[in-house]
RNA sequence: GGCGCUAUCGUCUAAGGGUUAGGACGGAGCCCUCUCAAGGCUCAAAUACGGGUUCGAAUCCCGUUAGCGCUACCA
């Protein structure tokens, strides 16, 4: 049974970088039919917050995914301290009572050569380790990295392939802190152990941790489980992501802001460092959990396309876009609605109903539809130039005659898009202008702007009383220029 | 500094000894067309560098360079 994990700690925003190993894990879990659990690893009290928690909760729960179970490693400390007393016990662990500047001020002494551990304290008697802490003398525990005689450190990562490190190259880490809170090494595996975790699939900046980790499961009798690492996202400029370098672009709310389906940016994120070994780029939920494997992901970093301008991936813009086009137009126009009405639009489930489908092909973001919509919606257009009346090869008389016509001819008789192109198309010949130059001129009046939906189911949707208002005032406006 | 990882178009990536090095986004152009979009077609654009191994290397090996990660009582 695949039991795997997502551990965020709550130290910021959910991270884009995060969201994608969140992704995978889920993916992984699903395709295999296995379990995803979220744990809270909040064991540095210091820089946790409630808000950063909140927040990726939010994150989170608009992604979509879902887990199937949770934890919190604050509310677990009883457990790291338990198998910590173990560990000294077998001689695994040992205390460390160098006070934490001493330490700091040694190493700038001896240079590199005081990193791996502390000899004196390795070697201390458990009498007086234990006479010194019951003193009540502060110490970290420290975990006791063999070293004689040296040996290699090996496992096989599902990403990366064989890794191996010597002893003589891993530093005496720390398990527990003079607070006796664990630091992450301890409680992560302690957990991943207690969880019966199968597969640790995680960020590539663990790669070379997972070698302690790897000590500790030996010391700790558990089972080994398989670790897979994931490339890291980093940005156009090279560096690791951050917030206090790149802002909010490192966040998942701002695509959420941005107007994009969850499900657009998932399938966005699963491109960044993993491919299904075809040509497919645009996928569904369900064909990305029948797709996903271990051996699709890659091992080089992969770059977040975005500028200071635009803080979006084009890429996801573009991915966006085809699945709001996939999308039933029922269901786009339920998503749709709220935006509208946000932006202070009167809309009606039926007005929303007629009016998504002339916009569907025409939007990348939900939020797009404010600014492609707005005429549908409000009573009263925007002013725009009258010079946009104008159409093409024509003159401001010709625009005045196409209006009239218009105005003659769109009050009687069937106000649908079919019996309109039929009789503005008479309309224009009876004139003798070409078709583009008789719907210019209309598409402006009614529109505000030369680029709309198509322009008769667009007439159609605005309504015969709104149309015939739009085109007199355009008329109006165009006598009084000239 | 030490240790580890990585290197294909601007970006995401395919090809894992034999391909005109493929696709996608973005860019340019053309077609379609009532505008815009969508769609179709075309073009420009890459194997970091140097050595090996081999009949043959983007692919395997070594070195260099560059980037990233770890080297905390952060995670």
């Amino acid at each position: 049974m695949v039991r795997v994990r997502f551990a965020p700690s709550p130290t910021g925003y959910l991270h884009i970088g995060s969201a994608r190993t969140f992704i995978f894990n889920w993916l992984f879990a699903r395709h295999n039919g296995g379990t995803m659990i979220l744990r809270i690893d909040d064991t540095d009290v210091e820089r946790n917050t409630d808000e950063s928690l909140a927040s990726i909760f939010e994150g989170l729960r608009w992604l979509d995914l879902g887990w199937d179970e949770q934890y919190r490693q604050s509310e677990r400390f009883h457990l790291y301290r338990e198998a910590a007393q173990a560990l000294l016990e077998k001689g695994f662990a040992y205390r460390d009572f160098t006070p934490p500047d001493a330490k700091a001020s040694a190493e700038e002494g001896e240079g590199k050569s005081g990193w791996l551990c502390h000899p004196e304290m390795r070697a201390l008697s458990r009498e007086e380790s234990d006479r010194r802490a019951a003193s009540g003398e502060p110490f970290v525990l420290r975990f006791r990295v063999p070293r004689e005689p040296e040996r290699t450190v090996a496992f096989r990562d599902l990403v990366y392939g064989e890794q191996s490190k010597s002893t003589a190259d891993i530093e005496d880490f720390a398990l527990l802190r003079s607070s006796w809170a664990p630091t992450y090494h301890h409680a992560s595996c302690v957990d991943d152990a207690d969880l019966r975790i199968t597969h640790i699939i995680r960020g590539q900046d663990h790669l070379t941790n997972t070698f302690k980790h790897v000590l500790l499961f030996e010391a700790l009798g558990a089972e080994m489980p398989a670790f897979a690492h994931l490339p890291l996202l980093i940005a156009p400029d090279g560096a690791k992501l951050s917030k206090r370098r790149h802002g909010p672009v490192v966040s998942v709310l701002i695509y959420r802001d941005a107007g994009f389906l969850p499900h657009a940016y998932v399938n966005f994120l699963c491109l960044l460092g993993w491919n299904p070994k075809d040509d497919r780029e645009k996928m569904t939920r369900e064909e990305l959990i029948e797709a996903f494997t271990l051996e699709g992901v890659n091992r080089s970093n992969a770059v977040v396309n975005f500028t200071e301008e635009d803080p979006i991936d084009p890429k996801a813009l573009w991915l966006n876009s085809q699945h709001i086009y996939s999308l039933p137009a029922e269901k786009l126009a339920e998503l749709l609605e709220p935006v509208w009405r946000s932006a202070g639009y009167e809309v009606s489930r039926e007005k929303a109903l007629r009016v998504t489908p002339l916009i569907q092909e025409r939007i990348k973001t939900l939020n797009d539809a404010v600014a492609v919509a707005d005429f549908f919606f409000l009573r009263e257009l925007a002013p725009y130039d009258a010079a946009e009346l104008i159409p093409q090869k024509g003159d401001r008389a010709l625009a005045l005659r196409v209006l009239e016509k218009a105005l003659a001819v769109l009050p009687d008789g069937d106000f649908s898009h079919a019996a309109i192109e039929e009789r503005l198309r008479a309309a224009a010949s009876e004139l003798g202008v070409k078709a583009g130059q008789m719907f210019q001129p209309i598409r402006v009046a009614v529109c505000g702007r030369k680029n709309a939906p198509p322009l008769f189911e667009t007439l159609e949707v605005v309504g015969r009383e709104t149309c015939l208002e739009r085109i007199a005032r355009a008329i109006e406006l165009l006598k009084r220029e000239s």
